[in-house]
DNA sequence: TTAAACTCTGTTCCCCACCCCAGAGTCAAG
DNA sequence: CTTGACTCTGGGGTGGGGAACAGAGTTTAA
């Protein structure tokens, strides 16, 4: 008899069985709980028991971050989880979204970068300086 | 009179006027001085003074940062800079090409999934629950 | 009943690339 | 010679997302 110990048909677990039962290590419970993530079941006895409808909760929060959000952001859309209030929730996602593409911006000028850079290190002449380091190193003198 | 301390013709600066004239802080100098990127020049006196190229080797660091690569390759890559290894250098330069095309790949996918929730979102009806809440509270059952 | 496995709270550590502070000493200009 | 700007060492904090451990208590299966 582990279960049961609430009201009725809700079935409670220990944390480490909701860990389990979610793919999360037991720290990652508790921390979630500093940050307000999931709640902190009142102790009835020495240990505390959760209903297993957290492991949907825990899910949630694995898939947000799956998409890039934070735990901050995930924290405001499980606020607004179940409200009307879908603006609300638009706009983190499309803040989200900005956030992604600003970052894939960047990385592809990165990209375009180092690409240039190792092929010219390839074709040319080995006796020269190695144009990555000397790219790197070049002070870039605009006017001149 | 507040150069040429060391030998010669060699200007040197105090860590405040280095830092200045690359554009960084005083602590970033010392941060880069722990990591071994920059030598700690001995103290003759109560201050210690540093040789003027060292801007360059700041800025060597600033814009390999810039295309991303870790204080650790820089490292690697001042430790190559010079020399005529330029495999090993290319080799550095494939890696973070690599960890880039990776990192584009995952913001990919999650631009794809976030752009679809958020035009879901704005074209069903507001009776409904949000389909962006809702996609992440679903529990994926694979099969059916 | 006993031993293994678990839970409790609290604290500390990890990575990365720094930033900020304190207090004491020092240097350069006026 | 004073003043103000600087330097020195050493320590702490940040954020994100946890991992690891200590020491004591508890539960549970055999």
């Amino acid at each position: 008899m582990l279960a049961v110990r609430s009201s009725a048909a809700a079935e409670s677990l220990t944390i480490g069985r909701l860990a389990r039962a979610a793919g999360v290590g037991v720290e990652t419970i508790r921390y979630y709980q500093d940050r307000k993530l999931l709640p902190v079941p009142p102790s009835t006895g020495a240990f505390r028991y959760y209903p297993a409808r957290l492991v949907e909760r825990i899910r949630f929060i694995k898939r947000a971050q799956e998409l890039g959000f934070s735990l901050d952001e995930i924290a405001e859309l499980l606020l607004l989880e179940g409200s009307a209030d879908r603006a609300s929730i638009r706009s983190i996602a499309t803040d989200r979204l900005a956030q992604i593409e600003h970052k894939l911006a960047d990385l592809k000028r990165m990209q375009k970068v180092l690409r240039h850079l190792v092929t010219e290190c390839e074709h040319t002449s080995a006796d020269l300086p190695c144009p990555i380091i000397g790219t790197l190193a070049a002070t870039r003198r605009e006017g001149a």
